[in-house]
DNA sequence: CAAGTATTTAGTTAAATGCCTAATTAAGCA
DNA sequence: TGCTTAATTAGGCATTTAACTAAATACTTG
């Protein structure tokens, strides 16, 4: 269960647009770290990314985006593995899907604390 | 549906201690605006509270806890009803719901995707 | 080991944020 | 019509954030 300080860590790191983008970008890329097109060195999932690939599709400097894929990883919300010299992001799921059933937790207790309420 | 924007409003908005905790506040409250305890001059829902009663929970100076409000109210999360000369708050919970859709959807198309690559 | 590739760290700067107090608006009541 | 209550707006200040460039680290390869 994620608790309250982390949940705020994912709030804040999914609060801020290019942060937001580069999430979307991790998540529905479904590109392959450009640099391993030709001749891909490791074996990740085909989902998976990496640092400079994905700042190719953003005008800000590479330690912007760097800086920000920290954020996000430590929001828990992205995985960076290093393998070779490059490093491999993919979304992190787990995180996904908890955050989802906190808020169908939060909606389905609300329902029910109304209908007790108003109950005959 | 929750466009882009809107959605990073939302997490901005809790992407911020206190904001969450106003949040909270608003959600699991269960009193009604403390101002009303003896003499009920307005009807509203059990749940709803008002801006004061709020701040009476917090450290903060009321204008702070007001500005906190008024951007939770913005990113769609909270609403701010004028009853008489107090605002009556609830929690949104259309927007919270719509929230939660969008991560099981997330998660579910994620799922498919995979599935649907490792397929045999 | 030198050169190249991938990424992070350090240091700087401008803008945004979060808080405060004081003043203002709005509504209800004696 | 003034007095009280509820909330917002305005203005100021300290801290944090998000960006940049330059330098450092880590790993690979000739």
């Amino acid at each position: 269960m994620l608790d309250m300080q982390q949940k705020i860590k994912i709030f804040k790191a999914l609060g801020n647009e290019t942060r937001f983008l580069i999430f979307k970008n991790v998540f529905t890329g479904g590109y392959t770290c450009s640099l391993d097109k030709k001749d891909p060195k490791v074996k990740v999932s085909p989902h998976a990314t990496c640092v400079s690939t994905i700042a190719e599709h953003f005008d800000f400097a590479l330690p912007t985006i760097s800086k920000h894929l920290k954020e996000l990883r430590e929001a828990g919300i992205i995985t960076m593995e290093k393998k070779s010299n490059k490093i491999y992001i993919e979304p992190n799921m787990e995180t996904i899907r908890e955050l989802g059933s906190c808020f169908n937790t939060l909606v389905e207790n609300f329902d029910a604390n109304r209908e007790l309420f108003f109950k005959a």
